[in-house]
DNA sequence: AACGCGTGGTG
DNA sequence: TCACCAAGCGT
């Protein structure tokens, strides 16, 4: 198929079936690149929420600019991938102070801001500025590789240069922003990984995939390593007016900036008799009464799997808490951002005391 | 330049 | 249970 045929194919395509999304309502570039960020590896119907809860509790760059990074990892909490919320708040606090609250415009200029790379620059500078650059996300090389039957590895760099070549000497002079919409949308819907309907395809007749038969093996796309096992021992300390001892994590772990527990991870999961022998526990240890062993939660992240078990124990004098371990009240907690992890033990908890 | 970084859904 | 997926980016 000729290259100029494919835009106005997908726009017509677009027209009548494209979804309507909020973000796609607005030139707002604000509105357009937290949508974008949320958006990254996340699917719609999950990120959607997030969305609004943002809109509205930093309607515009600058208040998003002022609030403190905690907050705002709070506000996140949930949707993974917390670096995001980190670099929408460092990179707020940029455009307001150095470039006095004004957008950068284009695709150059966006590049340079933290946590926005290739596909988000072009997403905001399309979307926003209407700058005819194409966006390459997984949708646009799944799409462009089953029409065009490119059998390059998406994940290797040369696959990066020659999609984005393809995608930019097919995109719509008149509308790029309709196109990029348009062809992120027909992957999300139509060209979908999984049982394509292709006998409903508007590209069916041309598309190298669906002729030839192979649109299970198309994109080409390299095995992932296996995930790594973690054994994490999380100590709850309670205290005698119901305060937990939580700390915030740092470094470069996951979680970086959240709150939980004191820690003791090991190569495997240990029992009580092991882990009081621990030398970080010793100073505690005479003012602990052991409440309750929780079962192993078993978290799975796209790149770990940690078996979890928390030991909930009660501090029976008053007692000075090692850093960066501090007491926080039930009501302090649950403005603290938190994983998954630790929010399944939170909420068990909290309902325990709440009867 | 591979790898680390979350969470939830699906077949 | 498991592999894979979902609008990537930073290092």
């Amino acid at each position: 198929m000729t290259n100029d045929f494919f835009a106005p194919k997908l726009l017509a395509w677009y027209e009548r079936y494209g979804r309507d999304l909020p973000w796609r309502h607005t030139t707002n570039p604000y509105h357009i690149w937290l949508s974008e960020i949320i958006l990254q590896q996340t699917r719609v119907v999950q990120g959607m929420p997030y969305y609004y809860r943002f809109i509205e509790t930093f309607p515009t760059i600058t208040d998003l600019a002022h609030a403190d990074e905690r907050e705002v990892l709070r506000l996140w909490q949930g949707l993974g991938y917390y670096s995001r919320a980190r670099n929408l708040h460092r990179t707020a606090k940029i455009v307001v102070e150095d470039y006095g609250g004004i957008f950068p415009t284009t695709y150059q200029e966006l590049l340079k801001l933290k946590g926005i790379g290739p596909y988000t620059a072009a997403a905001i500078a399309s979307f926003a500025f209407c700058e005819k650059v194409a966006v390459l996300d997984g949708n646009v090389y799944r799409v462009l590789s089953r029409i065009f039957g490119i059998e390059t590895d998406i994940t290797s760099h040369a696959a990066k240069a020659q999609f984005t070549q393809r995608a930019n000497s097919l995109i719509s002079a008149e509308h790029p922003d309709l196109f990029n919409h348009a062809i992120m949308d027909f992957g999300a819907t139509q060209c979908v990984p999984v049982s394509p309907q292709c006998m409903f395809c508007t590209f069916n007749q041309v598309c190298e995939a669906n002729l030839t038969g192979r649109q299970s093996q198309l994109p080409v796309k390299a095995k992932k390593a296996k995930v790594r096992d973690r054994f994490f021992h999380y100590i709850v300390l309670e205290d005698e007016q119901g305060r937990l001892a939580m700390r915030e994590r740092t470094g470069k772990d996951v979680w970086t900036n959240m709150f939980d527990f004191l820690l003791i991870e090991d190569e495997q999961l240990l029992d009580w008799e092991t882990l009081s022998q621990h030398a970080s526990l010793q100073p505690l240890l005479p003012e602990l009464v052991l409440l309750e062993e929780s079962p192993v939660y078993t978290h799975v992240l796209s790149h770990q799997r940690i078996e979890t078990r928390f030991w909930h124990l009660k501090v029976t004098r008053p007692l000075a808490l090692p850093e960066p371990l501090h007491w926080y009240t039930p009501e302090a907690i649950d403005q603290l951002p938190k994983s998954v992890l630790v929010l399944k033990f939170i909420d068990q908890w909290v309902s325990k005391i709440t009867d």
